[in-house]
DNA sequence: TATTTGATTCTT
DNA sequence: AGAATCAAATAT
């Protein structure tokens, strides 16, 4: 049985954590049981210049956390209905997470989209701050299968974010997995104004 | 204190 | 195209 990944996994610059993420397994015991999942989507959110970032509008309650030291959950609520698990980067006193969006259950089925992720493995806010390298939740190092390529795109549902962030290709997915979000226009399909 | 807005998903 | 649904940020 493979051990949680250290601490020092995630202290390192968030767009390396986020791609080495990829192929990993998110695990949360429940229970007597462990409820695992591969992660094949994620996103990068980098610090308080990013537009796109929670942490752009400084040091709050609810983002508090991401400005802890890496290695932690970040949980909230969004659209008052999802919860969205987020994994805090780099070190202590700069605001940075990754996003997770999609992953595939080891037992076969897909869980594309973050909001279905995390109900599917019984995540929400009373995890929020947990520590990836404790007990409740963690996450076990894994890798790419042959063949498998990492692809990159915008982040999604950020349109208010403003330039240059809106366009910065800080989603990082596997090609081809089923477990991906079925976000809508994966590459610059939208024109924008 | 009131209003707006989302790191989404599902239905119409 | 719009609803569901609420916490946090912003405006008043």
């Amino acid at each position: 049985m493979p051990d949680a990944l250290p601490r020092d996994f995630y202290a390192r610059p968030t767009l390396t954590v986020a791609r080495a993420l990829l192929g990993t397994v998110l695990c949360h015991r429940r229970g007597g049981d462990v409820l695992r999942a591969r992660i094949v989507e994620v996103e990068a959110y980098i610090g308080e210049r990013d537009g796109a970032c929670h942490a752009r509008a400084g040091r709050t309650g609810r983002t508090a956390v991401m400005y802890g030291p890496p290695g932690h959950a970040y949980v909230y609520l969004v659209y008052g209905m999802h919860e969205m698990l987020n994994v805090v980067t780099e070190t202590e006193g700069r605001p940075a997470a990754v996003l997770v969006r999609g992953a595939e259950r080891l037992a076969g089925g897909a869980l594309p989209g973050p909001g279905r992720l995390t109900r599917a493995l019984g995540i929400d806010r009373a995890l929020d701050a947990a520590d990836l390298c404790g007990q409740r939740l963690w996450i076990e190092a894994g890798g790419l299968a042959r063949g498998e390529r990492i692809a990159r795109s915008p982040r999604i549902g950020i349109d208010y974010a403003g330039a240059p962030w809106v366009d910065k290709p800080w989603r990082l997915f596997v090609e081809g997995s089923a477990g991906g979000s079925r976000a809508p226009r994966a590459t610059g399909t939208r024109p924008r104004g």
